[in-house]
DNA sequence: AAGACGGGGCG
DNA sequence: CGCCCAGTCTT
């Protein structure tokens, strides 16, 4: 038992050793604030450090403390989150900034089932927060965790697997020193994306390569194993783009539960099988605004990808040819400039279709609307 | 246990 | 073009 100890504070005292020396110097690495490691954590969720940094700034501009994000509207939110992607984070973070004001007199709690307790908060940023503002012994099991240990440890069972993740948060729970939980964690997570990589590891830079099984025996190409990943599906998505006699463009908001909930788009949907894409545009807007359209012609098509779907999106200029547009669920609907639609929250694909109207139409959308 | 959930960077 | 990323929630 004595030997394990020792084994294992060599371990600690290798890798923090390391990270004093090579830490990059990160916005949230300069707070004790519960609030920002918080946000920063919530942020950092699949997401790298490098997209993060950004975002983290602007948004404690505008949400300095979490009174502010819970006096916000949900609105203000997701436009500071556009373009970062799985928006139910700043949902759930937004409802949770709520829960603490409300629940915990505005002070994040610093029990692992409190915090648990808060939306979109789960094992790893329980963990963080708990270890980082707290310097409380959680140890975090991140993307990073799961390829440095597996391969310090010869692992090669699948990492989809619950049970193999579960066996390296055995492994970390081990290894994590008393002193500095929080500096340990973010050392295992620092050494993970910049020398234990996913390609090219630069084992010749790691402070743990004398024990790393995998290094020893030139496997870090195949530890950590992943099962294969199915095939995502294809579809082709048909929006109208409408301009009223003020030269506004309609756009509707997303049900809060759905994919890309809180955020704006231009009305249409799904092409079906053995339909055409006109058609699809005419259906979908029949369907969810409860007007007929004439289309007279294709404005734009492109590509983008999401996590299990990918798709092709194609634009048309439309005309109401009957018919008043009105939200036929929960959904709202309004008319926005070219230059009042900047303060929207759109996804991706949209913001890409409002930035080639920006350039083409230079504002002016009155020729697509005589036509 | 498996699927839903964004977007960007890299080979 | 496919894989990966400081994961969580739902079914």
């Amino acid at each position: 038992m004595r030997i394990r100890i020792d084994v294992n504070l060599r371990f600690s005292q290798n890798l923090t050793g390391w990270y004093h020396q090579n830490k990059r110097d990160l916005p949230w690495r300069n707070t004790n604030d519960p609030y920002k490691i918080w946000i920063s954590e919530i942020m950092l969720q699949q997401t790298r450090v490098d997209t993060v940094i950004p975002y983290y700034e602007h948004f404690l501009e505008q949400f300095p403390t979490i009174y502010d994000l819970a006096d916000a509207d949900q609105q203000q939110v997701l436009k500071c989150w556009e373009g970062l992607g799985y928006y139910s984070r700043a949902r759930n973070m937004h409802q949770a900034a709520k829960t603490v004001v409300k629940e915990f007199n505005g002070r994040i709690p610093d029990s692992y089932e409190k915090i648990t307790s808060l939306k979109g908060v789960g094992p790893y940023t329980a963990s963080a927060i708990l270890s980082i503002a707290f310097q409380k012994k959680f140890a975090v099991v991140d993307g990073n965790v799961i390829r440095v240990l597996a391969r310090y440890f010869g692992i090669t069972d699948d990492i989809r697997s619950a049970k193999t993740k579960k066996r390296i948060q055995q492994h970390a729970d081990e290894l994590i020193s008393e002193k500095k939980p929080g500096d340990f964690n973010q050392a295992l997570m620092e050494l993970g994306a910049t020398v234990c990589k996913p390609g090219n590891p630069l084992c010749g830079e790691c402070p743990l390569s004398t024990g790393c099984v995998a290094a020893a025996s030139a496997k870090t190409d195949r530890i950590p194993y992943k099962s294969p990943s199915k095939k995502v599906p294809h579809h082709h998505i048909a929006v109208g783009l409408i301009v009223n006699d003020r030269n506004e463009l309609l756009i509707a908001l997303r049900p809060n539960e759905s994919m890309l909930g809180g955020l704006w788009e231009f009305p249409g949907g799904k092409q079906e099988a053995g339909e055409s894409l006109k058609k699809t545009v005419k259906r979908e807007l029949k369907e969810e605004l409860g007007i007929s359209v004439e289309i007279f012609k294709k404005f734009d098509e492109l590509k983008h990808a999401y996590s299990h779907f990918k798709i092709t999106m194609h634009a048309y200029w439309c005309k109401i040819h009957s018919g008043e547009p009105a939200p036929k669920s929960s959904q709202k609907i309004e008319w926005a400039s070219l230059e009042k639609i900047h303060s929207y929250p759109f996804p991706k694909a949209n913001k890409t279709l409002i930035e080639k109207l920006q350039t083409m139409e230079n504002g002016d959308l009155t020729r697509f609307r005589e036509s």
